[in-house]
DNA sequence: CTAACTGCAAACCTTTTGCATAATA
DNA sequence: TATTATGCAAAAGGTTTGCAGTTAG
């Protein structure tokens, strides 16, 4: 069946309860995502998925679409104009550090950020119910003497189609 | 001549700095940019602008990505896929608070925010250059229960068309 | 007079939608 | 068998680019 039986569950549970169904794509598509660590997006899981059936686009962002909504996947935004997705289950909420020479990503969490997010709502009368945070900076390898003489201002919207490879979003 | 001397000062020096002329379109793109408060979209200036002249999308993008070089605009994420800009000499720095029911705006500006961001980035060795805060949530009129029962979940990316009223991006 | 600028339309990219066909419950 | 899914291709939306004609310096 599947290696990753817990998620499969849940998705399979989430489908029953809506009367959708279980399909060779979704769990083609399931396996794929479950075992990308980091950001994936729709090329690249449309690509992954493709090479073993047949899949289009559309059903990429259908399904993805269910596995936000069962809380199996998570929308992140790496500020460019392109859509990603991480699995919930492997980490909690979390903000970005990018680097925007060489495109590396630190993920991290500060509980204090967190706390002053909510004051500052609140001083408004705002209830959160979501936030963004994104740090753009130079990584410590890219701010070496060598490197940056080829530095200049990185793009920060709009990159190229991903690679194949996809370095930008490994984890680091 | 314009209603904004400094800035079209600004604007004139950096494009003869760089071999750039100065027409028609980039004064009137200029000062309808500067007498517009908040956030504009390209689809907003565009509009504006052509209501007095001849003006195309492109030559607004494009004169836009000027003024963003030279220092008189900045480009501001507001979440959805749209590109939006705000006048430099407005106001500083600031992060947005956004309502996902009725789209109201709140810029605020939290220093200990700021702060905590600089020691996350430093932890990690990066140096930071920019970043992004959008904090979402449902503000104190939205909140009141004879308008909550229409709620349910807003879109946050993908927005209608702006109206030509834009009073999603207001200020309050 | 020459290089830069403009509008237009076409191209681009990512995401969505319509539709006829295929497959699940 | 009644629906729901799928792939494909076309559409959508915002932004960019190519080009032939226009204009600033």
């Amino acid at each position: 069946m599947s290696s990753h039986p817990q998620a499969t569950e849940q998705f399979k549970k989430y489908l029953s309860k809506k009367n959708l169904r279980w399909t060779a794509q979704r769990e083609g598509l399931l396996d794929v995502f479950l075992d990308r660590p980091g950001h994936v997006s729709a090329e690249d899981l449309h690509r992954q998925t493709e090479a073993g059936q047949k899949m289009g686009f559309a059903t990429v962002y259908r399904t993805l679409k269910h596995l936000v909504a069962c809380g199996l996947a998570r929308e992140v935004d790496m500020g460019d104009s392109r859509l990603y997705f991480e699995n919930t289950g492997e980490k909690t909420h979390h903000d970005h550090l990018l680097c925007v020479h060489c495109g590396s990503v630190v993920e991290f969490l500060n509980p204090k950020i967190e706390q002053l997010q909510e004051k500052v709502a609140s001083r408004y009368g705002y209830k959160i119910t979501q936030h963004r945070l994104l740090l753009y900076g130079v990584c410590p390898k890219c701010q070496s003497p060598n490197i940056t003489k080829s530095f200049s201002r990185a793009k920060i919207k709009k990159l190229p189609k991903s690679s194949a490879q996809d370095s930008r979003h490994a984890k680091q």
